[in-house]
Order: C-alpha cells, then sequence, then structure tokens
DNA sequence: AGCACGCCGACT
DNA sequence: GTCGGCGTGCTC
C-alpha cells in the first residue's frame, strides 16, 4: 500500500537504488534563520509528507518538535549528512491556507517561519512523547464535557430582539453578501450599547446555516471572553464553540486548537493568537473592538492580529467585519475611502440616552474647594468639588459611581522632605511606586510596576536620615482612602490588578458590582473595558491629561478611544426617559480638541481632525514606520549599535528620500530590569520600500548576531513593523 | 534556544 | 593540579 503510493507518486517502479529520496524541510520554535533538511522514510512513517505536517526530529544531541514546510527529492546540504524524521503528529498537515497566512506574516514582521509558526502551536502537541495516547485523552475529554454542556446551555436567553437600526444593519450585511462576493472589510461602527454584538452575531448565524462553516471571532482580551462566551452559547447551543487564549490551560487550549484546525469546531472564540490557528473551512472573521491596542503582539514576533485577520479574509476570499465605537484611524480612513463597507448603529440598543459629558476645569477655582466648605477633604485631593457634589447627588439617586484613576498603588513615588530623595527603582530608570499593606505583601512597600521589583519601606530617608518620608501624587489607594473619608457612609470597593489578586480574580469583583453592594467603585482602565453595568450613573476621569501630552502621536487617538469606552458605562441600561448617566473629566486643558469632540459625541469629527493632521505631518496610516529595538549592557552600546546599521545603510544606498531613517533614541522607558533601551524609527511613504530596507537591516543584523544577539557589542535588537507606541 | 567545547581564575 | 565561570559556535 505505502511502496504503491510512492511509486505512483515518483512516476515508476524503479529498484529502491534509483528511487529519489525524499527530503522534507523542518523549521522550529529556536532564533534559526533558516529550516534544515530530513530525509523522510514513507515506510517507517506510514504516510508520504505534507507541508504543514508536525514531525519530530533529531537535532543536535537531542529531539525536538518542528513543521515540515517544504518537501522535495534533494537537498542544499550534503545529502549524507541528513538524519532521519522520527514520528509525525496524528494531526492533519495546517491548512494551505493558513501556511500562506504564516509566509506572509514571517515576510512582512521579518521573522523566520519557525518563529512565526511554532509559538501558535499548543505545548502539548510539542510533546511527541504524548502523540502514541493523545487522541484517546481527547476523546475521553470531549465526553466529559459534552456532558457538562447539556446542563450549562440549558434556561439560557437566546437570540436578542433587534431594534429597527439593528435590522437595517443586518439587512445591509446579509444582503450586500451577493453583490460583494468573497472578500468582504466591513466597518461595523456604533456607539457602545447600540447592539453591535447582536448585529454580528445574527450575520455569523446566515454563515453558519452552512454546515461545516467555521467563523472566527477575535476579542482584544481574555477577560471578555467569559461574557461573549455564553452569549454565542446562547445563540448556537447546536454548534461547537471552542476558546482559545493564553489564560485557558494547556490541555483544554490543546484539545481546543486540535477542535479547530480539523474543522470540528465552528465557532472559534479567542484573542490574538487565535488569529494563527489553522481552520480548514473558515468562512468569516470578526474582530470586535477592532481598534485595541492588545491586537498588537508585544514580545516575539509583533504582528497586529487584526491586520492578519484582514489579509487572511482577503486570501480566502471570505468577509471580515470589524466591530468598534471608536475605531481606529487605519480602518476608518480605509471605510471613509470606500475600500471598506461602513455599516452604522446610531441609536442605543435599549434606548438609553447617550451619557451627558462635562469637562471640569481644574484651573477655575470655582470647581475647587475653598478653605473653609463644608464637606472638604483634610487632605489634598484629586476630587474637584464641583465632582463631589455630583457623586453625592449620584449616591442620593441609589446608583453607582465609576471613578478612574489610571495609577495603581498608593502614591506613585516617595519623597523626602529635608533633601528631595525620591524612590527610585534601582534596575530601571522608573520610580518604585509605594503600595499600602495588603497590596502585594502583608505590610506596605515599594514596588516597580517595570520590572517587579519590591523593597520595604525605609523608615529614614536613605540619604540624609531625615524620618519625615512623604507621598507624592495619587494612585488607586489613595483615592480609595479620600474617598472613604469623604463619604464615610457609602461602600467603596476598588478594582486594580492587586485587590483583584487578592479576591478571587477579578470576576469575583464585578460580581459584587453587579449585585449592588457597591456604591463607588475606584479603579483603574481595567475596570472600563467591555463589562456591561447595569447601575452606573456617573463616570469620573481623574488623571486624563497624563495621558493627553506624550511623545507618541497616537496617545490623543488612544486617549480619545478610552474616553468614549468609559462613557459607555454610564447609563447603559437606562429605559426609555431616563438619564443616560453622566461622565466627569477633570482636566486643565478643557479647550483640547479630544475633549471638545468628546463633548459632543463626534467621533467621526475627531477621526476626521486626526487624519487630517497626520496627513499633513505624513505619519502614519499615511506612511508607513517601523522600529528597530536595541537592548544593552549601557545606553551607549544601545545607541551606538543603532548609529553603526545607520550607517551600514547609509553606505549601502538604503537610505533615500523615499525612506527616512531617524537618529537613534533612549526609549520613554529607558532602562527596564538592568538592561537599557533605544530605538530608531525607519519611516517611508512607500511600503515595499520599506519592506526591502528591513530585509536588508534583517540580513545585516542576523548576519553579526547569533540568534538576535550583536557578536561585537552583545546588544539584542528586534526588529518591529508597524509599531502602534513610538 | 540548548548544549558542548574551550580557555582563564581560585579552591579542595 | 581541577572545578567552573561564561564567551563562541553549531545544530540538517
Amino acid at each position: 500500500m505505502i511502496s504503491t503510493d510512492l511509486s505512483t507518486s515518483k512516476g515508476g517502479n524503479l529498484g529502491q537504488m534509483m528511487l529519489k529520496p525524499i527530503v522534507v524541510q523542518v523549521v522550529f520554535d529556536k532564533p534559526l534563520a533558516q529550516g534544515f533538511d530530513y530525509l523522510w522514510d514513507a515506510e517507517k512513517i506510514g504516510k508520504l509528507p505534507e507541508i504543514g505536517n508536525l514531525v519530530e526530529v533529531p537535532l543536535a544531541r537531542s529531539k525536538s518538535v518542528g513543521l515540515v514546510i517544504k518537501v522535495s527529492d534533494h537537498s542544499d546540504f550534503d545529502i549524507k549528512k541528513l538524519k532521519s524524521v522520527n514520528y509525525l503528529a496524528p494531526l492533519p498537515a495546517l491548512d494551505p491556507s493558513m501556511l500562506r497566512l504564516i509566509n506572509f506574516a514571517s515576510q512582512y514582521y521579518v521573522h523566520s517561519l519557525g518563529e512565526t509558526i511554532l509559538p501558535t502551536i499548543p505545548q502539548m502537541w510539542k510533546k511527541s512523547d504524548e502523540w502514541g495516547q493523545i487522541l484517546q485523552k481527547i476523546e475521553v475529554a470531549e465526553k466529559k464535557k459534552a456532558k457538562n454542556k447539556a446542563l450549562v446551555t440549558e434556561g439560557l436567553i437566546t437570540k436578542d430582539r433587534l431594534n429597527p437600526n439593528q435590522k437595517e444593519a443586518l439587512d445591509a450585511l446579509i444582503a450586500n453578501k451577493e453583490k460583494a462576493g468573497g472578500f468582504r472589510a466591513i466597518l461595523l461602527q456604533g456607539q457602545t450599547g447600540s447592539g453591535k454584538t447582536a448585529v454580528f452575531l445574527n450575520w455569523l448565524a446566515d454563515i453558519l446555516e452552512d454546515e461545516s462553516a467555521q467563523v472566527l471571532l477575535l476579542v482584544p482580551e481574555i477577560n471578555l471572553t467569559p461574557q461573549l462566551e455564553r452569549r454565542v452559547n446562547a445563540y448556537f447551543p447546536e454548534k461547537k464553540m471552542v476558546v482559545l487564549h493564553s489564560g485557558i490551560s494547556e490541555k483544554k487550549r490543546g484539545i481546543a486548537w486540535y477542535e479547530a484546525m480539523t474543522g470540528k469546531a465552528k465557532i472559534i472564540l479567542g484573542t490574538r493568537l487565535a488569529a494563527l490557528t489553522s481552520l480548514p473551512y473558515l468562512s468569516a472573521i470578526v474582530v470586535d473592538e477592532e481598534h485595541d491596542a492588545s491586537y498588537k503582539q508585544q514580545d516575539g514576533i509583533r504582528y497586529s492580529a487584526r491586520d492578519l485577520a484582514i489579509w487572511r479574509a482577503h486570501d480566502l476570499g471570505i468577509p471580515i467585519l470589524l466591530s468598534s465605537a471608536t475605531p481606529s484611524l487605519e480602518t476608518w480612513m480605509a471605510a471613509q475611502s470606500g475600500r471598506y463597507e461602513n455599516i452604522r448603529l446610531d441609536q442605543r440598543a435599549q434606548g438609553a440616552a447617550l451619557p451627558k459629558v462635562h469637562l471640569i476645569n481644574t484651573r477655575d477655582p470655582q470647581n475647587q474647594y475653598s478653605p473653609g466648605d463644608v464637606g472638604a477633604p483634610k487632605q489634598k485631593s484629586l476630587i474637584t468639588k464641583t465632582l463631589a457634589l455630583a457623586i453625592t447627588k449620584n449616591l442620593e439617586a441609589k446608583k453607582q459611581s465609576l471613578i478612574l484613576i489610571n495609577r495603581r498603588g498608593f502614591a506613585p513615588v516617595l519623597s523626602c522632605n529635608a533633601c528631595n530623595w525620591l524612590s527610585k527603582c534601582t534596575q530601571c530608570s522608573t520610580y518604585t511606586v509605594m503600595h499600602k499593606a495588603g497590596s502585594i505583601g502583608n505590610k506596605a512597600l515599594l514596588n516597580c510596576h517595570h520590572c517587579g521589583l519590591v523593597k520595604s519601606i525605609p523608615s529614614f530617608c536613605p540619604d540624609c536620615g531625615n524620618a519625615d518620608l512623604k507621598t507624592l501624587g495619587h494612585g488607586t489607594q489613595k483615592l480609595e482612602d479620600a474617598i472613604e473619608e469623604m463619604w464615610p457612609n457609602a461602600s467603596v470597593l476598588r478594582v486594580d490588578i492587586d485587590s483583584s489578586r487578592k479576591s478571587k480574580g477579578a470576576e469575583a469583583l464585578f460580581q459584587k458590582i453587579h449585585e449592588g453592594h457597591v456604591d463607588i467603585i475606584v479603579g483603574t482602565q481595567m475596570i472600563a473595558k467591555g463589562h456591561d453595568y447595569q447601575n452606573i450613573g456617573l463616570v469620573a476621569v481623574l488623571d486624563a491629561d497624563s495621558r493627553l501630552y506624550s511623545a507618541d502621536f497616537r496617545a490623543a487617538e488612544r486617549l480619545f478611544a478610552q474616553l468614549v469606552q468609559v462613557a459607555g458605562r454610564a447609563g447603559r441600561a437606562g429605559t426609555d426617559g431616563e438619564d443616560g448617566g453622566a461622565i466627569y473629566i477633570e482636566t486643565q486643558y478643557p479647550e483640547s480638541p479630544v475633549y471638545q469632540y468628546l463633548l459632543h459625541h463626534d467621533v467621526d469629527g475627531f477621526l476626521a481632525f486626526t487624519a487630517n493632521e497626520r496627513e499633513e505631518a505624513k505619519l502614519p496610516p499615511c506612511s508607513y514606520q517601523a522600529l528597530i529595538h536595541a537592548e544593552g549592557k549601557s545606553l551607549e552600546k544601545a545607541i551606538q549599535f543603532l548609529n553603526e546599521l545607520k550607517q551600514f545603510l547609509r553606505a549601502r544606498g538604503v537610505i533615500t528620500k523615499e525612506l527616512k531613517i531617524y537618529d537613534p533614541v533612549p526609549k520613554p522607558i529607558m532602562r527596564v530590569a538592568g538592561s537599557e533601551r533605544a530605538q530608531l524609527v525607519i519611516e517611508s511613504m512607500n511600503r515595499k520600500t520599506l519592506q526591502e530596507a528591513l530585509e536588508v537591516i534583517d540580513q545585516h543584523l542576523r548576519h553579526n548576531s547569533q540568534g538576535r544577539i550583536s557578536k561585537t557589542s552583545r546588544v539584542r535588537w528586534l526588529i518591529e513593523r508597524d509599531p502602534i507606541a513610538i
């Protein structure tokens, strides 16, 4: 049987000696620039090789799991020195479209094929000693799960009733299907609470009418999956859904991945890593909150899951829907130009009114407490008098207040009153944040939020011995204290990484909020994302300005999106005629465009204004950028490394008027965990020019490095395409 | 990434 | 003398 396969495929009944060898090229999860060739003994393995097979091979003095990326009958390496493939994983080969995606991503993001594909394969499948019993194990786990699911899905609400606006959006999505045929990119734009989820779930229902169809539903963050998971289950109780994200246990993820790549699972719900899963019957993709920065991978190969999903949809000729209340400028401009369809939802689904936006000018003395005011806090606080009055009123109306400050801990720095000593981190160019007792350890301590360093709080100034140390600035814990003091009868809950670690995760905290046991919630950005609150009447943002002025040209875009999102938490469930809630923003610059467009809920106005700015300054998305990161023992070494690279590029004639290379600069947080970091920005109006330059850079750097560490200067480097923060 | 090979310093 | 530090090079 096997030998017949072989002889037919090789076109003759030549003797064993004359048979051409089968050579496969295999890539690994190691910083190797290229793949290695191996011989394939079809008789021993029982099958002919296919591109996309997962195999175990001998490598160095050990064995490794890798992926077959090429099958041929010769090798550039000395064929007599080739070793043989040991085992083939009990898996179908990755889908050809998946391999095209990997090829593209590898080139575009300038990483090897191995570095691109292997990190997306669950650990469980990279342990070849388990391959023997793995399928039986999966079967057992599946039976158990099927039993549980029957219990869980019972009694859930099913499909939403769509309002006329949602109906219209859905009709447009389905009606255009015939017109557009294959590839479509659709921006579904609608404010928080307008019911985008119901629209795209109904759209997916239409696509899933095809029995074999698979759909991919991407969400930015792990903690958004449980909510959506319940909803999807209610919509499609008969369809197999799997969840793929890094928070799932290795075993569960291995099974989910297997079911996705074999086509058994029809709905794949996951975070960015799900965008790189082989899905043989993929028929539609949804990217929820498409503007979210979490879609950009921030270590290893720095891909954008949203961008790869669009490429994938284009390659497969299938529709992709990008959903957001505040689209990224990239997506919005594509929709404006007609490259993407634009479908809008402009009414809030349950008739809730838009929250009223209040800008509190902190420079206006009328907004501040004056000495002797009733209810003025003893300690200086971030809460203005105007805001305090609004909170009191909101409490009286029996509604919850959400107060945001984007800094965890008690105070961002500890300082000496006498000599101005500041609590700097010894390993990073940052300050250590003071935490109250019970936040991280049992007692109060100093913690670096970049390297994790924990130190006890000195009783005396380490520099001058003075005992009078004070805190500077405000964090969530200090704010919590201030609020408890100002409203002693209110129940206050703090939600940040530290408090959610103390409880049984963030879910338990959100549960308390939903049950209505909490009057005032103090937290970081964490409380603003995705969660549907039922009774929030007021949202306040205390430190918005700190995110407005930054070296990063995207700072305003990000802040605007966050504020719109936060505003959407207010009055979500308001019914007809009821007050839709309010958002209060404390700022020194109420006249800034970000706040002015927010005041009028004018998302498109803000995006048009920003698009205009970018066009004039020739900044992304009107140009293309890449970043070369360098990290070494000293800043000088990192900068020198980048300067040498720039000189090399100049000598090679890579720098032209088509391609601009800036000077190397230290990174915003220059030193982290003992190593110092610098970066170089490369910019071009032309994608191809940039691509070619990056390939030259990659080749040159790899030539002088082992892995990604320069042989001469010991500097670690990384190329990042389309950086989202500079 | 591992892992071995190799060439220098301070120890039973 | 040798144990072990980590710089260097290799893996089909």
